[in-house]
RNA sequence: GCCCGGGUGGCGGAACUGGUAGACGCAAGGGACUUAAAAUCCCUCGGAGGCAACUCCAUGUCGGUUCGAUUCCGACCCCGGGCACCA
């Protein structure tokens, strides 16, 4: 296709040599604290004995063995990236250079919110002490509105009333969803049961019960939510399908009626003020928000907080295919790097892969090592990493590949940022997001100074084949290979960034690529024309009309191309390209020596620019073409073409005229034209007399050099 | 469900900051050249009416703002991407 990779600066990721690093860095991490391990959600198939991707369940069943899947707790190794949330939110002002929906996009995804977090007090029981329930909330201008609590499954008072209650101890396993999914819990029934303990309103003091919901995610803020059903609409199906009180407590600013009346069919969820909120009562929500707030915390009841949507990236995978994380487990000294001088740890390749569990775990002699710590025998970690982290960072090692004594070099500083990233929108939130993170964790252990990893990123749209993404994993993808063979590359080329702008996402279909194949062939007729020709030179007279004209539109055309390859839009660059060619192949034979000059010297002219303009897009006709002419150089090294003023020059503009905002004429007129001239030339249209008839004339619009629209 | 995009002729797409809707190309139809085919060239090509000049309708749907809306605002429908273990 011409690309021109860089193949010294090659690299694969599953080599240790390159690996290795991405074990270093995360023991790097460890030392610093930013490394934890806790106990997470996996999808597990208990038929096939083994954890599945969210991808591989389908339904709340295993896409091998169509068998339900369980959720299982498992031990995960996790970096804290919400250390960093509040750096990654706020940087991303300063990717100017990237595209606003991709900002948008991470800024939701890491999702800042402000609100205070609040302790209810839940009594102790028989079988359980006295505790509290923690919950954060955006609106504590509705705490008066509580009416109930929701815990997740796995929430320690869930757990302690599973405990005394084997029928309970079922039903609260029943909310466990069939997925850890997002849009799987999202979109499921919500459902929960009603643990039989209480917890106390902080301010009113009023008894309220507890439910286990299977909507209350453990891994997620403190794993338990307080419920306005009045005001919040999940709260509110939920308080509908179980019995649940609701009680307003905001209503719309003004509002003299009925609450009650304002959440008879869905929940109230807009701000207002506050009713039946005790000495609260009739400030608006913001004022609510200040004064709960303060009066919380004067108590100690509660504080305020700024929350993250963005969770902590869980990086542990318990597949065998993937760089092993370089962590050693003994009974004594507990979780402890692998020191540096043992890196890297090397995945092994003879194994037998039997679908059930890593293969790691029944390989004795890769798992059995001696504590670094103590000496004595331990287990070395069998997880391996997400293969996010192999993506996280190979942009920085190809400014230094070969580099084996550490991860990266100055040679890293000198080229990064990345001046232009390509890549699919699809990785617009978390390939870009890891990659940001991952570009802080190497500047923090001061491998480079850079804060950002890319400087302007082009977001590509997805190629789809029969309506679904085009990719590796699902096999639909298509080979330019084919039409390499027929038409060559250039054609290839052409033919691809012509079909659309790249950041649109396109059907594959070839129909176009003849067409492509017939420009370059007439590219390459003209040019044996001009070859033929035999050179020009600037003539010493001012052209003639048409041969000015004809000028006026290439430089035209070269203006417009150059403004769409500073919009990447190539495919109108292209158009562009397009059009000259027509213009020129339609520029009628010379009738005289002084006509030949002149006709030689526009197309000679012209045709070299279209030459440059088009040379990234096809390298290869351009060039030799460029090179037929008579030149030495490389047209790719060439200087960018620019349109010459003083052949875009105009003395008259098409005008169009409208009448009521309809077009109804088209006039000539000369550029820097008066109102009032224009005006009369408008008026002296026989279809405008016609239309404007003899109704008055209430306004006129003049856009000079566009447009007269007359209001009648 | 939530977040981000998109919807314009038979098809890919164009339309600058609200100012000529359909550029450029594909496909299709008609014609020229040719013994024939290929290649090339010319003409037509959103829908409807009209010998024609021209007129009416039309940018997913409905409504709004404006002299003027594919473009801005509101509601809705449909399609695609992401939703933390596909990467």
């Amino acid at each position: 296709m011409g690309f021109a990779y860089d193949w010294t600066r090659e690299l694969a990721t599953c080599d240790p040599a390159y690996y290795r690093w991405e074990q270093w860095l995360f023991t790097r991490l460890f030392e610093k604290g930013l490394v934890y391990k806790k106990r997470a959600m996996v999808n597990w198939c208990p038929n096939d004995q083994t954890v599945l991707a969210n991808e591989q369940v389908i339904d709340g069943c295993c896409w091998r063995c169509g068998g339900a899947v369980e959720q299982r707790q498992i031990a995960q190794w996790f970096l804290k990236i919400t250390d960093y949330a509040e750096e990654l939110l706020a940087d991303l002002d300063r990717l100017t250079g990237w595209p606003e929906q991709v900002v948008t996009m991470q800024r939701n995804w890491i999702g800042r919110s402000e609100g205070v977090e609040i302790a209810f007090v839940v009594p102790g029981s028989d079988q359980a002490p006295e505790q509290l329930c923690r919950v954060y909330t955006t609106r504590p201008d509705t705490l008066f509105g509580v009416t109930y609590l929701a815990v997740a499954p796995e929430h320690e008072i869930a757990r302690q009333a599973a405990a005394s209650d084997p029928a309970l101890a079922a039903a609260i396993d029943a909310c466990r969803p069939g997925s850890v999914e997002q849009a799987t819990i999202d979109t499921m029934e919500k459902r929960g049961v009603a643990t039989g303990r209480f917890a106390i309103h902080p301010l009113s003091g009023a008894q309220l019960p507890i439910f286990v919901a299977n909507f209350v995610l453990i891994g997620y803020g403190e794993g338990a939510v307080m419920a306005v059903p009045a005001h919040d609409q999940r709260d509110y199906e939920f308080a509908g399908k179980y019995g649940l009180p609701l009680k307003p407590v905001i209503v719309p600013e003004g509002f003299a009626g009925d609450p009650g009346s304002l959440i008879e069919a869905a929940a109230y969820t807009e701000k207002g003020v506050l009713v039946d909120s005790g000495e609260f009562t009739g400030l608006t929500s913001a004022e609510a928000f200040d004064a709960l707030a303060q009066h919380l915390e004067a108590r100690a009841q509660g504080k305020r907080r700024v929350n993250f949507r963005l969770r902590d990236w869980g990086v542990s995978r318990q597949r065998y295919w993937g760089t092993p994380i370089p962590m050693i487990h003994c009974e004594q000294c507990g979780d402890l790097p692998v020191p540096e001088a043992d890196l890297p740890v090397v995945l092994p390749e003879a194994v037998t892969v039997d679908g059930a569990g890593s293969p790691l775990g029944r390989i004795p002699e890769f798992y059995s090592v001696d504590c670094p710590g103590c000496g004595a025998a331990a287990r070395r970690e069998t997880d391996t990493f997400d293969t996010f982290f192999e993506s996280s960072w190979y942009f920085a090692r190809f400014a230094c590949p070969d580099q084996t004594g550490a991860m990266l070099d100055e040679r890293a500083n000198y080229w990064l940022p990345v001046d232009q990233y390509v890549g699919g929108i699809e990785h617009a939130i978390l390939h870009l997001l890891y990659a940001r993170f991952f570009t802080r964790l190497m500047r923090d252990v001061g491998l480079v100074d850079v804060d950002e990893p890319f400087e302007r990123l082009l977001t590509q749209g997805m190629v789809l084949k029969d309506g679904a993404k085009m990719s590796k994993s699902k096999g639909n993808t298509v080979d330019p290979q084919e039409i390499m063979e027929r038409y060559g590359a250039d054609t290839a080329r052409l033919f691809i960034i012509f079909s659309s702008p790249p950041e649109q996402s396109l059907e594959w279909n070839d129909d176009g690529v003849a067409g492509a194949h017939r420009f370059l062939r007439r590219l390459w007729g003209l040019g044996q024309e001009l070859i033929a020709a035999g050179g020009y030179e600037t003539p010493a007279v001012e052209l003639d009309g048409a041969y000015a004209e004809l000028r006026q539109s290439l430089h035209q055309q070269l203006t417009q191309a150059n403004y769409d390859f500073g919009k990447h839009q190539f495919n109108t660059v292209v158009s562009a390209g397009m059009k000259m060619l027509n213009a020129m192949t339609q520029c009628p034979a010379a009738e005289s020596a002084a006509d030949r000059a002149q006709r030689d010297w526009v197309l000679g002219e012209g045709f070299e620019m279209l030459l440059k303009m088009l040379s990234p897009i096809v390298p290869h006709i351009t060039d030799l073409l460029w090179r037929k002419l008579g030149h030495t150089g490389a047209v790719l090294n060439e200087p960018w073409p620019e349109p010459d003023p003083a052949a875009l020059a105009r003395s008259e503009v098409e005008v169009v005229v409208q009448v009521n905002g309809k077009l109804r004429a088209r006039v000539a007129l000369p550029v820097g034209c008066a109102e009032d001239e224009a005006r009369a030339v408008a008026l002296a249209e026989q279809n405008i007399q016609r239309f404007i008839d003899d109704k008055p004339i209430r306004k006129l619009v003049y856009v000079p050099e566009r447009l007269i629209n007359i209001v009648v």
